[in-house]
DNA sequence: GACGTATATTCCCGCGTGGGTATATTCGTT
DNA sequence: AACGAATATACCCACGCGGGAATATACGTC
Protein backbone atom coordinates (compact mmCIF):
# COMPACT_ATOMS: atom_id res chain seq x y z
CA UNK A 1 0.00 0.00 0.00
CA UNK A 2 1.60 3.35 -1.30
CA UNK A 3 1.57 6.18 1.13
CA UNK A 4 -0.05 8.77 0.30
CA UNK A 5 1.46 12.67 0.45
CA UNK A 6 -0.14 15.05 2.38
CA UNK A 7 -1.07 17.15 -0.87
CA UNK A 8 -2.98 13.89 -1.94
CA UNK A 9 -4.50 13.66 0.88
CA UNK A 10 -6.38 16.89 0.30
CA UNK A 11 -7.03 15.95 -3.03
CA UNK A 12 -9.60 13.03 -1.80
CA UNK A 13 -10.91 14.58 0.89
CA UNK A 14 -11.46 18.02 -1.35
CA UNK A 15 -14.56 16.41 -3.07
CA UNK A 16 -17.61 15.78 -0.95
CA UNK A 17 -19.20 12.54 -2.11
CA UNK A 18 -15.11 11.05 -1.35
CA UNK A 19 -14.95 12.84 2.22
CA UNK A 20 -18.61 11.04 3.01
CA UNK A 21 -16.86 7.79 1.89
CA UNK A 22 -14.02 8.36 4.32
CA UNK A 23 -15.69 9.42 6.61
CA UNK A 24 -18.43 6.19 6.81
CA UNK A 25 -15.47 3.97 6.19
CA UNK A 26 -14.14 5.72 9.52
CA UNK A 27 -16.59 3.83 11.19
CA UNK A 28 -17.19 0.66 9.30
CA UNK A 29 -15.59 -1.07 6.82
CA UNK A 30 -18.64 -1.25 3.76
CA UNK A 31 -18.77 -2.65 0.41
CA UNK A 32 -19.74 -0.33 -2.80
CA UNK A 33 -23.03 -1.15 -2.70
CA UNK A 34 -23.33 -0.07 0.74
CA UNK A 35 -21.84 2.88 -0.25
CA UNK A 36 -23.70 3.45 -3.19
CA UNK A 37 -27.05 3.20 -1.50
CA UNK A 38 -26.25 5.32 1.87
CA UNK A 39 -24.57 8.00 -0.28
CA UNK A 40 -27.36 8.08 -3.31
CA UNK A 41 -24.62 7.42 -5.72
CA UNK A 42 -24.88 5.65 -9.22
CA UNK A 43 -22.59 2.50 -9.48
CA UNK A 44 -20.28 4.33 -12.00
CA UNK A 45 -19.98 6.93 -9.42
CA UNK A 46 -18.76 4.91 -6.29
CA UNK A 47 -16.80 2.70 -8.15
CA UNK A 48 -14.94 5.87 -9.89
CA UNK A 49 -14.51 7.63 -6.52
CA UNK A 50 -13.55 4.12 -4.73
CA UNK A 51 -10.58 3.60 -7.64
CA UNK A 52 -9.38 7.40 -6.97
CA UNK A 53 -8.96 6.67 -3.01
CA UNK A 54 -7.28 3.70 -3.60
CA UNK A 55 -5.02 4.66 -5.87
CA UNK A 56 -3.85 7.51 -3.75
CA UNK A 57 -3.95 4.69 -0.69
CA UNK A 58 -6.74 6.47 1.26
CA UNK A 59 -9.04 3.14 1.23
CA UNK A 60 -7.98 -0.36 0.87
CA UNK A 61 -10.24 -2.98 -0.96
CA UNK A 62 -10.87 -6.94 -0.40
CA UNK A 63 -12.74 -9.08 -2.37
CA UNK A 64 -15.55 -10.91 0.00
CA UNK A 65 -17.54 -13.71 -2.74
CA UNK A 66 -19.17 -10.80 -5.49
CA UNK A 67 -18.23 -7.96 -3.25
CA UNK A 68 -15.69 -5.46 -2.94
CA UNK A 69 -15.37 -4.34 0.51
CA UNK A 70 -13.30 -0.95 1.08
CA UNK A 71 -11.76 -0.13 4.01
CA UNK A 72 -9.41 2.47 5.88
CA UNK A 73 -6.02 0.62 5.86
CA UNK A 74 -4.80 -0.89 9.15
CA UNK A 75 -1.46 1.31 8.82
CA UNK A 76 -2.91 4.80 8.24
CA UNK A 77 -0.23 7.78 7.02
CA UNK A 78 0.01 10.51 9.57
CA UNK A 79 -1.71 12.92 7.83
CA UNK A 80 -4.44 10.69 7.43
CA UNK A 81 -4.83 10.35 10.75
CA UNK A 82 -4.89 13.93 11.77
CA UNK A 83 -7.63 14.22 9.01
CA UNK A 84 -9.96 11.55 11.00
CA UNK A 85 -9.53 13.79 14.36
CA UNK A 86 -10.28 16.80 12.36
CA UNK A 87 -14.05 14.59 10.90
CA UNK A 88 -14.67 13.74 14.08
CA UNK A 89 -14.59 17.37 15.55
CA UNK A 90 -15.71 19.27 12.14
CA UNK A 91 -18.75 17.07 10.59
CA UNK A 92 -20.81 16.37 13.50
CA UNK A 93 -23.07 19.23 13.28
CA UNK A 94 -23.12 19.20 9.14
CA UNK A 95 -26.60 17.09 8.71
CA UNK A 96 -25.25 15.77 5.21
CA UNK A 97 -22.41 13.77 7.59
CA UNK A 98 -24.67 13.21 10.52
CA UNK A 99 -27.54 11.95 8.07
CA UNK A 100 -25.20 9.80 6.67
CA UNK A 101 -24.07 8.09 9.69
CA UNK A 102 -27.62 7.57 10.55
CA UNK A 103 -28.12 5.86 7.54
CA UNK A 104 -25.47 3.69 7.98
CA UNK A 105 -26.56 2.55 11.23
CA UNK A 106 -29.66 1.35 10.05
CA UNK A 107 -27.64 -0.62 7.30
CA UNK A 108 -24.80 -1.71 9.68
CA UNK A 109 -26.86 -4.74 10.76
CA UNK A 110 -26.85 -6.20 7.56
CA UNK A 111 -23.26 -5.46 7.58
CA UNK A 112 -22.07 -8.17 10.43
CA UNK A 113 -20.57 -10.47 7.84
CA UNK A 114 -18.66 -7.23 6.22
CA UNK A 115 -16.64 -6.53 9.23
CA UNK A 116 -16.61 -10.59 9.57
CA UNK A 117 -14.62 -10.53 5.92
CA UNK A 118 -12.35 -8.59 6.56
CA UNK A 119 -11.28 -9.79 9.97
CA UNK A 120 -12.76 -7.58 12.10
CA UNK A 121 -14.96 -9.98 13.75
CA UNK A 122 -14.99 -13.29 14.75
CA UNK A 123 -15.72 -15.81 11.94
CA UNK A 124 -18.74 -16.97 14.05
CA UNK A 125 -22.19 -17.16 12.06
CA UNK A 126 -21.23 -16.97 8.39
CA UNK A 127 -24.67 -17.13 7.03
CA UNK A 128 -25.54 -15.94 3.88
CA UNK A 129 -29.10 -15.77 2.55
CA UNK A 130 -28.61 -17.12 -0.67
CA UNK A 131 -31.76 -14.74 -2.26
CA UNK A 132 -31.46 -11.05 -2.25
CA UNK A 133 -28.70 -10.23 -0.21
CA UNK A 134 -28.55 -6.66 -1.98
CA UNK A 135 -29.02 -3.96 0.41
CA UNK A 136 -31.81 -1.86 -0.83
CA UNK B 1 -14.66 37.15 6.87
CA UNK B 2 -16.64 34.33 5.90
CA UNK B 3 -16.53 30.95 7.32
CA UNK B 4 -15.17 28.16 5.05
CA UNK B 5 -16.78 24.82 5.02
CA UNK B 6 -14.28 22.21 5.87
CA UNK B 7 -14.55 21.05 1.99
CA UNK B 8 -13.50 24.65 0.84
CA UNK B 9 -10.87 24.47 3.53
CA UNK B 10 -9.21 21.35 1.80
CA UNK B 11 -9.86 23.17 -1.49
CA UNK B 12 -7.54 25.27 -0.99
CA UNK B 13 -4.76 23.13 0.49
CA UNK B 14 -5.17 20.60 -2.01
CA UNK B 15 -2.60 22.80 -4.32
CA UNK B 16 1.05 22.47 -3.51
CA UNK B 17 1.32 26.73 -3.68
CA UNK B 18 -1.21 27.51 -1.67
CA UNK B 19 -0.16 25.09 0.57
CA UNK B 20 3.07 26.32 0.70
CA UNK B 21 1.43 29.33 1.00
CA UNK B 22 -0.56 28.91 4.53
CA UNK B 23 2.13 27.02 5.73
CA UNK B 24 4.34 30.79 5.52
CA UNK B 25 1.82 32.08 6.64
CA UNK B 26 1.66 30.40 9.70
CA UNK B 27 4.75 31.84 10.46
CA UNK B 28 4.56 35.19 9.69
CA UNK B 29 2.26 37.58 8.16
CA UNK B 30 3.65 38.31 4.69
CA UNK B 31 3.41 40.92 1.44
CA UNK B 32 2.70 39.21 -1.99
CA UNK B 33 6.42 40.15 -3.22
CA UNK B 34 8.03 38.51 -0.33
CA UNK B 35 5.38 35.17 -1.00
CA UNK B 36 6.91 35.74 -4.51
CA UNK B 37 10.17 35.42 -3.53
CA UNK B 38 10.44 32.64 -0.84
CA UNK B 39 7.90 30.42 -3.42
CA UNK B 40 9.70 31.39 -6.72
CA UNK B 41 6.43 32.74 -8.43
CA UNK B 42 5.48 35.28 -11.15
CA UNK B 43 3.78 37.95 -9.68
CA UNK B 44 -0.09 36.27 -10.89
CA UNK B 45 0.49 33.29 -9.71
CA UNK B 46 0.89 34.86 -6.35
CA UNK B 47 -2.01 37.07 -6.62
CA UNK B 48 -4.31 34.68 -8.18
CA UNK B 49 -3.27 31.90 -5.14
CA UNK B 50 -3.74 34.78 -2.69
CA UNK B 51 -7.43 35.94 -4.01
CA UNK B 52 -8.63 32.25 -4.29
CA UNK B 53 -7.69 32.03 -0.62
CA UNK B 54 -9.27 35.20 0.48
CA UNK B 55 -12.52 34.68 -1.04
CA UNK B 56 -12.85 31.30 0.83
CA UNK B 57 -11.64 33.12 3.69
CA UNK B 58 -8.57 31.27 4.60
CA UNK B 59 -6.31 34.57 4.76
CA UNK B 60 -7.14 38.08 5.53
CA UNK B 61 -5.34 41.01 3.34
CA UNK B 62 -4.94 44.44 4.27
CA UNK B 63 -2.92 47.43 2.66
CA UNK B 64 0.03 48.98 3.80
CA UNK B 65 1.16 51.80 1.74
CA UNK B 66 1.78 50.27 -1.77
CA UNK B 67 2.23 46.21 0.01
CA UNK B 68 -0.71 44.18 0.46
CA UNK B 69 -0.15 42.46 3.52
CA UNK B 70 -1.32 38.56 4.14
CA UNK B 71 -2.21 36.84 6.87
CA UNK B 72 -4.19 34.17 8.85
CA UNK B 73 -7.35 35.43 10.18
CA UNK B 74 -7.48 35.80 13.82
CA UNK B 75 -10.16 34.15 13.89
CA UNK B 76 -9.65 30.81 12.80
CA UNK B 77 -12.30 28.18 11.88
CA UNK B 78 -12.01 25.34 13.51
CA UNK B 79 -11.03 23.06 10.49
CA UNK B 80 -9.00 25.79 9.86
CA UNK B 81 -6.60 24.94 12.88
CA UNK B 82 -6.53 21.24 12.53
CA UNK B 83 -4.91 21.71 9.70
CA UNK B 84 -2.42 24.34 10.95
CA UNK B 85 -1.81 21.34 13.93
CA UNK B 86 -1.60 18.75 10.58
CA UNK B 87 0.97 20.90 8.81
CA UNK B 88 3.17 21.07 11.67
CA UNK B 89 2.97 17.90 12.57
CA UNK B 90 3.79 16.46 9.01
CA UNK B 91 5.79 19.25 6.88
CA UNK B 92 8.88 19.12 8.88
CA UNK B 93 10.09 16.47 6.99
CA UNK B 94 9.02 17.61 3.53
CA UNK B 95 12.57 19.27 2.02
CA UNK B 96 10.36 22.07 0.00
CA UNK B 97 8.47 23.03 2.97
CA UNK B 98 11.75 22.94 4.54
CA UNK B 99 13.54 25.01 2.56
CA UNK B 100 10.69 27.42 2.75
CA UNK B 101 11.10 28.34 6.30
CA UNK B 102 14.27 28.72 6.10
CA UNK B 103 14.13 31.12 3.62
CA UNK B 104 11.64 32.78 5.35
CA UNK B 105 14.26 33.34 8.18
CA UNK B 106 16.56 35.03 5.99
CA UNK B 107 13.62 37.58 5.06
CA UNK B 108 12.24 37.94 8.28
CA UNK B 109 14.67 41.01 8.91
CA UNK B 110 12.92 42.71 6.38
CA UNK B 111 9.81 42.21 7.27
CA UNK B 112 9.62 43.57 10.84
CA UNK B 113 7.58 46.35 9.05
CA UNK B 114 5.29 44.10 7.90
CA UNK B 115 4.61 42.33 11.35
CA UNK B 116 4.15 46.01 12.55
CA UNK B 117 1.58 47.15 10.03
CA UNK B 118 -0.21 44.47 10.80
CA UNK B 119 -0.27 45.25 14.58
CA UNK B 120 1.31 41.95 15.22
CA UNK B 121 4.75 44.19 16.64
CA UNK B 122 4.86 47.72 18.48
CA UNK B 123 4.85 50.70 16.35
CA UNK B 124 8.37 51.30 16.58
CA UNK B 125 11.07 52.79 14.60
CA UNK B 126 9.05 52.83 11.04
CA UNK B 127 11.87 53.35 8.75
CA UNK B 128 11.54 52.50 5.46
CA UNK B 129 14.10 52.86 3.19
CA UNK B 130 13.08 55.11 -0.12
CA UNK B 131 14.85 53.26 -2.35
CA UNK B 132 14.89 49.35 -2.96
CA UNK B 133 12.25 48.48 -0.83
CA UNK B 134 11.66 44.86 -2.92
CA UNK B 135 12.81 42.36 -1.47
CA UNK B 136 14.89 40.62 -4.19
C1' DG C 1 -22.63 -23.11 -19.79
C1' DA C 2 -26.37 -19.59 -19.18
C1' DC C 3 -27.82 -16.08 -16.29
C1' DG C 4 -27.94 -12.50 -12.58
C1' DT C 5 -25.46 -9.66 -9.43
C1' DA C 6 -21.53 -6.79 -8.10
C1' DT C 7 -17.95 -4.09 -9.63
C1' DA C 8 -14.52 -1.97 -12.85
C1' DT C 9 -13.23 0.31 -17.03
C1' DT C 10 -13.76 2.99 -21.30
C1' DC C 11 -15.41 6.82 -23.90
C1' DC C 12 -17.50 11.31 -24.25
C1' DC C 13 -18.69 15.84 -22.43
C1' DG C 14 -18.70 20.12 -19.64
C1' DC C 15 -16.54 22.75 -16.19
C1' DG C 16 -13.30 24.53 -12.97
C1' DT C 17 -8.65 25.67 -12.52
C1' DG C 18 -3.59 26.71 -12.98
C1' DG C 19 -0.42 29.16 -16.01
C1' DG C 20 0.80 32.88 -19.08
C1' DT C 21 0.34 37.65 -21.41
C1' DA C 22 -1.47 41.98 -21.30
C1' DT C 23 -3.73 45.60 -18.99
C1' DA C 24 -5.72 48.15 -15.07
C1' DT C 25 -5.29 50.15 -10.51
C1' DT C 26 -3.34 52.08 -6.39
C1' DC C 27 0.21 54.20 -3.81
C1' DG C 28 4.46 56.93 -3.22
C1' DT C 29 8.07 59.86 -5.11
C1' DT C 30 9.56 63.63 -7.71
C1' DA D 1 1.18 65.41 -13.55
C1' DA D 2 4.58 61.87 -14.66
C1' DC D 3 6.62 57.83 -13.38
C1' DG D 4 7.75 53.45 -11.03
C1' DA D 5 6.65 49.85 -7.89
C1' DA D 6 3.17 46.64 -6.04
C1' DT D 7 -0.87 44.31 -6.86
C1' DA D 8 -5.20 42.87 -9.17
C1' DT D 9 -7.98 41.56 -13.08
C1' DA D 10 -9.33 39.95 -17.78
C1' DC D 11 -8.53 36.91 -21.36
C1' DC D 12 -6.85 32.68 -23.52
C1' DC D 13 -5.31 27.92 -23.35
C1' DA D 14 -4.54 23.17 -21.79
C1' DC D 15 -5.67 19.75 -18.60
C1' DG D 16 -7.66 17.06 -14.93
C1' DC D 17 -11.86 15.72 -13.11
C1' DG D 18 -16.84 14.57 -12.12
C1' DG D 19 -20.93 12.68 -14.40
C1' DG D 20 -23.35 9.67 -17.57
C1' DA D 21 -23.91 5.64 -21.03
C1' DA D 22 -22.13 1.53 -22.56
C1' DT D 23 -19.28 -2.35 -22.02
C1' DA D 24 -16.25 -5.64 -19.68
C1' DT D 25 -15.10 -8.73 -15.87
C1' DA D 26 -15.63 -11.65 -11.84
C1' DC D 27 -18.36 -14.41 -8.83
C1' DG D 28 -22.33 -17.38 -7.54
C1' DT D 29 -26.47 -20.08 -8.69
C1' DC D 30 -28.87 -23.18 -11.47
Amino acid sequence: MRRPQLIEIYNCLCDETRLRIIHLLAQSPLCVCHLQDILGLTQVAASKHLAYLRQRGLVESRRHEQWMIYSLPAQRPLGLDWQLRCLQDCLPTHPVFRDDLRKLKTRQSDCGWVAEAIGAMPAATRRISKTQRTPT
